[in-house]
DNA sequence: CAATCTATGATTAGAGG
DNA sequence: ACCTCTAATCATAGATT
């Protein structure tokens, strides 16, 4: 009843088959990404195109997961440590001005030892999150609250997704 | 022998435990996308940073696994295809300079729109992806060098992993 | 078409070499 | 410290509703 031998890694030539897949397929490795990142203390970027083009990352599986099961990162001792939390930044303006006066020829980046260097990381990063979660909530005006993924429970393609797919 | 009880959601405490799980979950991990971009001919894009800040990328298993099972994606016109290659970036000045120009009055990002935030989350990507590049080369002169990959067979860490686990 | 079910293969935590 | 082994959980292909 269920398959009958092992999985051939070769690409998958129905396209019912292999859409269906995909929708299974991608909410698995974002589980995996999302615990892999949650267990371990790491950071995981994953972008998926689907070949009609659409894209999943891994923001919208983080999100779901958190509204879900309320996880947190325990981020013990960490200098910058209020991490993804969500927020209305509102200082996004003084951390690009920060950043800014890295570009400056007088402390040319180019030229920053590891110190200097770790210290711009970690301004971009929170101007990074800041940035992606203005967007967010600019979106999430503009459709009404709208979901951005698919990804029900574990089961299959939503209907968006089918769409998605197109262009067969 | 085995586990004794389902895996706990949670940060693993144990260093040791930690490192070794996440060595093997990331082959687990990077092994799937490889599998997904294959069977259902989807773009796959992953990045993984350990908590020391080294640097996974899906480029690494994707050759391993090119040189191991001789498989082909049929990369039929990938165009913008070489992204997140390495590299010791020479325009991360510019890219804070044009980071820098979105913290000017004239152009409050605090106003901006979903549009104009993409671009500057792009441009924020790119810079941190550079600065981590940057500093990951300083630090591996420093350190007398370190390479880029790990991931032997199934099984578990490598020295050089250990390293770059490091800070303790 | 999407959700659920289930038998089976795949992944992996922990122990041991 | 890496590799191997193994039990146990986890993921999922195909069928069903």
């Amino acid at each position: 009843m269920a398959r009958r031998g092992r999985v051939e890694l070769r690409r998958i030539e129905d396209r019912v088959s292999r859409q269906v897949r995909f929708s299974k397929r991608r909410s698995g490795l974002f589980k995996k990404a999302f615990e892999l990142s949650l267990l371990c203390d790491a950071e995981v970027a994953l972008l998926v195109f689907s070949p009609a083009g659409k894209l999943y990352d891994i923001e919208d599986t983080y999100n779901r997961y958190q509204q879900f099961s309320g996880a947190e990162r325990n981020t013990n001792g960490d200098q910058n440590s209020n991490d993804y939390k969500d927020g209305a930044p509102q200082d996004l303006q003084s951390t690009l001005r920060k950043i800014a006066s890295c570009s400056s020829p007088k402390n040319n980046a180019d030229e920053s030892d590891a110190n200097e260097l770790e210290k711009l990381e970690s301004l971009l990063r929170t101007a990074l999150r800041d940035t992606r979660s203005r967007k967010m909530q600019i979106l999430a005006k503009q459709n009404g609250g709208g979901s951005t993924s698919g990804q029900r429970s574990n089961g299959a393609a939503s209907q968006e997704e089918a769409r998605a797919w197109a262009e067969d």
